[in-house]
DNA sequence: CTTCAAACGTA
DNA sequence: CGTACGTTTGAAGG
């Protein structure tokens, strides 16, 4: 402990730390929205803030290196150089950490030539001569040589920097067994890896420490360096060069010339309103009330609000709720507690008030009323809990606003949408949470009503942060689709049992069969579900030749085992081919199956959060990949068949929609001609590509202008191409350019579209959907090219998933509007499955087309084919 | 019991 | 060296 008598002088490397928080934080989390990576400012900051709490410094200061060139550069060229390059990402951020600790008014300081560690070595014994009590932070084990009576070392845990431990005299001793003073000359026998020193082979800590125990001091080991038996004695005397360089390394200048002395370190006010506007500009909210906090700065009320205390849970009667609920102004936000899908408990908060209440009939129907109004209603993930009010038999009006959803939009990519990550994002504070391994809770966790209230805050917060466009996309596109999507997972679709087990139990018997004739083939059992059985099969024993590396490996997957096949046909790859094919649609049939309910019926749940372009996701089960492609699979989807009490299925895809907004977006004339001629697409873009009539495009042609033409839409390469259409590099890359002087615009559009997105840091769809994109200006390829390639897509993908939500919520609230009893059930990206009413063909089939047609305005038309029949397989044809 | 990689289904 | 997803399986981690 410090005495407290004595001044304390902090000395923190800053590089070091930032860049341990830098690898600790992952950095989807902390990236503002033009792109800025902020996971290194962050974690440093925030482990300064809670250090300048704990400690009190009455002086400080934080070191950064100049460069990687140092005194000890010169001296050994190799010295750091295994380093591999600092990220730009990272590099990025220190200058912006300096103006952070500038606006917070703690002295930075670097000197050409010396190691941030250097400087603190200097300052801590500076300040232990003039009376400081010293704590010196670093992440460098070199800094432990420092420690004294007088100066304490924090060095930061393995995971990053939240952890900090400390060492005294007594704290070294006993973590390596020798006086602080004498650390570095165990480290010099042993060598420091990250600083390019190899040391003595074979010698560790262990045997560094009984070396230095026997002989007092390193200069008294390598004297007597011919003592010392066996192989590592003789390692010793082989590197005894290496050792003494080390030694000379490893040593802190404690005398570099700095422009500040310790008494030149005292603790300063901060500059509250520049440390409030770089922040924001950083978009670091909770950091700023713990800054001042933390500096005792005055914090202007405006500025850190303090966090708020509850309002205190009233618990009325069922007449007692309505009445609360009359009462209520402004916003309320709702919070439903769910037990086997039905409401166990529903707590409500204003911002001055809140009250709650287990469930009961008689506190529904007195609820009913206010639900079904318009009164404003907040949520945290409304849509599990519209679902259960719903099964309840209440009807609820519109949402106001969803935290989860308005999350989302706001940060797609973060991957936790749950109320106590946005409550840790947006108010800097913690969810009280009940600890899910003990039996008894020793913390109570939140109940509906105080979820409600963070509910309410945080939706406020996220109303200031949602940009304009953004917060017109959750109003008007997700929170409509929220309600439709409710009542589709509700619905379910049928599915026959019977259709599903016959064909398992076919598929299942084919699969025995191929798999014994494939043991035979190779003359042993193997698990032809192992990619490394299967690896020892194909390459060891079959010696076949090796086909694409995989990280464990080489691959067995399909299009290796076609490769193979084509260039050394052998009868395993065909069993195998059939065997796998036979297993995984017997797979995919046995999980729906099972995911069959009582009524005969599946409900998925759809994802709303669960893509970072704007698609839908579905899972448990996911109903969005159910096989098409091949003949079989038809026999699946048939078993999606029309439920009882209604007449007939309707299917309603978009035909070519990417295309077609590719066509908008880059206002392309030829493309938008194609659309608007009513001929073929892809026949009309191979007579344009290839120079023939319509009439003369060949197959193949059409082949491969369509490979094409999607392949746009993914930023697909020449090479990519190739290897799909399976032809040479070169054609690819002439029908590349042959596309593109047909459609040049179309490449001006990709272009400068990824260069939009490079100044903006996001993409945006023609609704206003965004998307960010900080790699887009990472130095390193392998990152940038793949988000140039995802910054391409997204606008186009993302501006389907608007329409096809569009339409979707349209037709489900016409429907409801008309009085009809027809239904969406699923939706599949650019499909809807329909489930129609007796009697409702026309009217509903008629509204489907229509709102699907105009759910946008393109310069082409938006194309919608319909189908019918008694099952999925029917209905899509 | 959890986590990862490989494989494969969809748009 | 083509985007966006979810699920199952085997294997390896704990």
């Amino acid at each position: 402990m410090t005495d407290s008598a004595k001044p304390t002088l902090l000395v923190v490397d800053g590089h070091s730390l930032a860049y341990r928080a830098f690898y600790a934080l992952p950095v989807e989390n902390f990236s503002t929205k033009d792109g800025q990576h902020t996971n290194g400012i962050y974690g440093f900051l925030s482990m300064l803030v809670n250090l300048i709490k704990a400690e009190r410094p009455t002086h400080m200061a934080v070191a950064f290196d100049t460069s990687r060139v140092s005194f000890r550069t010169e001296q050994y060229a190799e010295y750091k150089a295994n380093r591999s390059e600092t990220p730009a990402e990272f590099r990025g951020q220190i200058p912006i950490l300096q103006d952070c600790l500038a606006a917070m008014s703690i002295p930075v300081i670097l000197k050409e030539g010396v190691e941030a560690d250097d400087i603190l070595a200097t300052l801590a014994t500076e300040g232990a001569e003039q009376g400081f009590s010293v704590l010196v932070c670093s992440g460098d084990r070199d800094t432990i040589q420092l420690v004294t009576d007088d100066v304490t070392l924090l060095y930061p845990n393995v995971q990053g920097v939240s952890q900090l431990k400390r060492y005294d005299p007594a704290a070294v001793r006993e973590k390596y067994g020798v006086e602080p003073a004498q650390y570095p000359e165990i480290a010099a026998l042993v060598g420091e890896t990250s600083d390019n020193l190899p040391g003595v082979p074979k010698v560790g800590e262990k045997t560094a420490v009984k070396w230095l125990t026997q002989w007092g001091s390193l200069e008294a080991l390598l004297e007597n360096a011919d003592k010392i038996t066996g192989v590592v004695g003789g390692n010793l005397r082989e590197h005894i060069e290496d050792v003494r360089r080390n030694r000379s390394l490893n040593r802190l200048l404690r005398d570099v010339e700095l422009p500040l002395g310790p008494a030149d370190l005292e603790v300063k006010p901060i500059d509250a309103v520049a440390v409030r506007d770089i922040f924001s500009r950083l978009e670091f909210r909770t950091l700023l009330p713990r800054v001042f906090e933390a500096t005792g700065a005055a914090a202007d009320a405006a500025v850190a609000e303090p966090a708020r205390e509850a309002p205190a849970v009233a618990e009325p009667d069922a007449a007692g709720v309505a009445a609360w609920l009359a009462d209520a102004s402004g916003d309320v936000a709702v919070t439903v507690a769910i037990v086997g899908g039905l409401p166990s408990r529903i707590g409500f908060a204003t911002h001055d008030a809140a009250a709650e209440s287990n469930w009961s009939p008689e506190v529904a129907a007195s609820i009913a009323e206010w639900f079904a109004s318009d009164a404003p209603k907040v949520f945290t993930d409304a849509k599990p809990q519209l679902k259960a009010l719903t099964r309840a038999g209440l009807s609820v009006g519109a949402v106001a606003y969803d935290a989860s959803l308005a999350g989302w939009l706001m940060r797609p990519s973060f991957p936790d949408k749950n109320l106590g990550d946005l409550v840790d994002r947006y108010l800097g504070e913690r969810l009280p949470e009940s600890d899910p391994n003990q039996l008894v809770p020793e913390t109570e966790g939140a109940t509906p009503a105080q979820l409600a209230w963070y509910t309410l805050r945080v939706s406020d917060a996220l109303r200031e942060e949602l940009p304009a466009r953004v917060a017109d996309v959750l109003e008007t596109i997700e929170l409509p689709t929220q309600r439709a999507l409710a009542d589709m997972e509700l619905a379910g679709v049928a599915v026959s049992h019977e259709k599903l087990s016959a064909f398992s139990s076919e598929l299942g018997a084919r699969a025995d069969v191929v798999a014994q004739e494939a043991y035979a083939t190779i003359g042993r059992e193997v698990n032809l579900g192992s990619p490394k059985q299967l690896q020892e099969v194909l390459f060891d024993q079959l010696e076949l030749p090796k086909t694409r590396k995989t990280k464990t490996g080489y691959s067995t997957d399909a299009t290796a085992l076609t490769d193979l096949q084509e260039t050394n046909p052998h009868p395993f790859l065909e069993q195998l081919s059939q065997h796998r094919e036979a297993t995984k649609l017997r797979q995919i049939i046995e999980s729906l199956d099972a995911a069959i309910g009582e009524d005969g019926r599946i409900r998925t749940t759809y994802v709303q959060t669960g893509s970072q372009t704007g698609r839908l996701s579905s899972t448990d089960p996911n109903l969005q990949n159910i096989p098409i492609r091949t003949d079989e699979s038809g026999r699946i989807r048939a078993a999606f068949e029309v439920g009882e009490g209604y007449e007939t299925l309707l299917t309603a895809d978009y035909s070519q929609i990417e295309m077609r907004i590719m066509a908008h977006l880059s206002g392309d004339p030829g493309l938008i001609e194609a659309f608007n001629s009513g001929e073929d697409l892809h026949r009309f873009v191979g007579a344009r590509v290839f120079g023939v009539e319509p009439t003369d495009v060949t197959p193949a042609m059409r082949t491969k202008v369509k490979a094409m033409s999607y392949g746009l839409v993914y930023g697909l390469s020449a090479f990519g191409l190739s290897k799909q259409l399976r032809i040479e590099q070169a054609e690819a890359k002439q029908l590349m350019t042959e596309y593109f002087a047909r459609f040049g615009a179309v490449r001006d559009y990709l272009r400068s579209s990824v260069e939009t997105a490079r100044i903006e840091g996001y993409t945006e769809t023609i609704f206003g959907r965004r998307r960010p994109f900080p790699d887009l200006t990472s130095p390193n390829r392998v990152l940038r090219e793949n988000a140039e390639r995802a910054a391409l897509n997204a606008p186009i993908q993302g501006s389907a998933a608007d329409i096809m939500k569009i339409a979707l919520f349209r037709i489900h609230d016409e429907f409801r509007r008309a009085g009809l009893a027809s239904r969406v059930l699923l939706q599949i990206h650019d499909e809807l499955v329909v489930e129609i009413a007796p009697g409702e063909w026309d009217a509903a089939s008629r509204i489907v087309r229509a709102r699907m047609g105009d759910a946008a305005e393109l310069s082409v038309p938006l194309d919608v084919q319909i189908g019918r029949g008694a099952d999925w397989n029917e209905a899509g044809h």
